[in-house]
DNA sequence: TAGGGACCTGCC
DNA sequence: GCAGGTCCCT
């Protein structure tokens, strides 16, 4: 067991990771009261969250760390950009305090995370995430932890369908071979690199070259994965509260890609380049919510 | 182009 | 019964 590569302190961020989590960026972050821990962009990390200040454990520098969780954010002039294109939004912005776009770099663990989410629930979701990154190489041994990064897709690849059946994956367990199959044939990691330099709604529709991926997961991947900040993804949660909030007419109809590139556009013209931070808010407040409904 | 059904599994 | 969809079919 040896020790961590790097351990820092930061003072006053201002960045609420519960917050971030809850808003579905990432599945592999576990939280117990003060402690958090978790492998997001190929950094493992161990935070303990001190009243103003994280005790970080982790194999990324500080300055890494700050990236990744966005501490140098002007959340002020952030929040301000998003009340100006919906004055509506106040509430839930309160309520967002300390929200962030994770930055995480890694196409092929967000890519795979979603594969996973599709007509699915959060706990199960989680649990098929972290069976996934079993396969992947290890970073280090911490903490009396294992931590490994998310399996490449060469690795996925060789993932049979009866093992995953075995490990509960149900009927997409031939999906996560089948979709690393096509993404090698597709260029790689090298082509979903090449997905981030070019417009996002491109990087979208080539996305959904794979199998098992819809417009959905596309715009996932595109947000959290592939770092294009105007990107909306409208689930059923977000089709809800959209309705709702911009096109009460539609309420309880379906949704379709026209209704779809509807809500992009509205949220383009309301928010530009916030529009997928503005999604974070609409549906942070929309499970809230939700939760409280049920 | 909109609507409807099947699909694994686990938790309500 | 339903869940942070996709795919296939009218």
């Amino acid at each position: 067991m040896s020790d961590w590569p790097f351990e820092y302190q930061i003072d006053s961020p201002d960045v609420n990771l519960a917050m971030c989590v809850r808003s579905g960026q990432v599945f592999r972050w576990r939280i117990r009261g003060h402690l958090h821990w978790g492998v997001i962009a190929g950094a493992a990390f161990v935070i303990e969250v001190d009243g103003n200040r994280w005790h970080v454990q982790s194999n990324a520098n500080p300055s890494e760390c700050r990236r990744i969780f966005g501490i140098d954010v002007d959340q002020t002039q952030l929040w301000a950009k998003i009340l100006a294109g919906d004055f509506g939004l106040a509430d839930a912005l309160k309520e967002c305090y300390g929200l962030r776009m994770i930055t995480q770099d890694d196409p092929v663990e967000t890519l795979f995370s979603f594969l996973c989410s599709a007509n699915n629930h959060i706990s199960r979701i989680e649990g098929m995430v972290n069976c996934l990154s079993e396969y992947g190489e290890v970073l280090g041994e911490w903490s009396g932890k294992t931590w490994r990064v998310f399996p490449s897709l060469d690795v996925l690849t060789c993932i049979g369908e009866s093992e995953l059946r075995a490990k509960g994956f149900g009927y997409r367990a031939p999906r996560i071979s089948q979709c690393a199959k096509r993404a090698l044939e597709l260029g790689g990691i090298d082509w979903l690199n090449h997905l981030k330099t070019i417009p996002a709604d491109e990087a979208m529709e080539q996305l959904q070259l794979l199998p098992g991926v819809g417009p959905k997961l596309a715009e996932c991947v595109a947000l959290f994965g592939l770092g294009h900040q105007s990107v909306v993804p409208i689930d059923t949660h977000m089709w809800n509260a959209t309705t709702r909030r911009y096109f009460p007419e539609l309420l309880g109809t379906s949704l379709t890609d026209s209704r779809r590139n509807l809500v992009r556009d509205e949220f383009r013209r309301r928010f530009g380049d916030l529009a997928g931070l503005a999604h974070q808010v609409v549906f942070v407040d929309e499970m809230r919510n939700w939760r409280l409904r049920r």
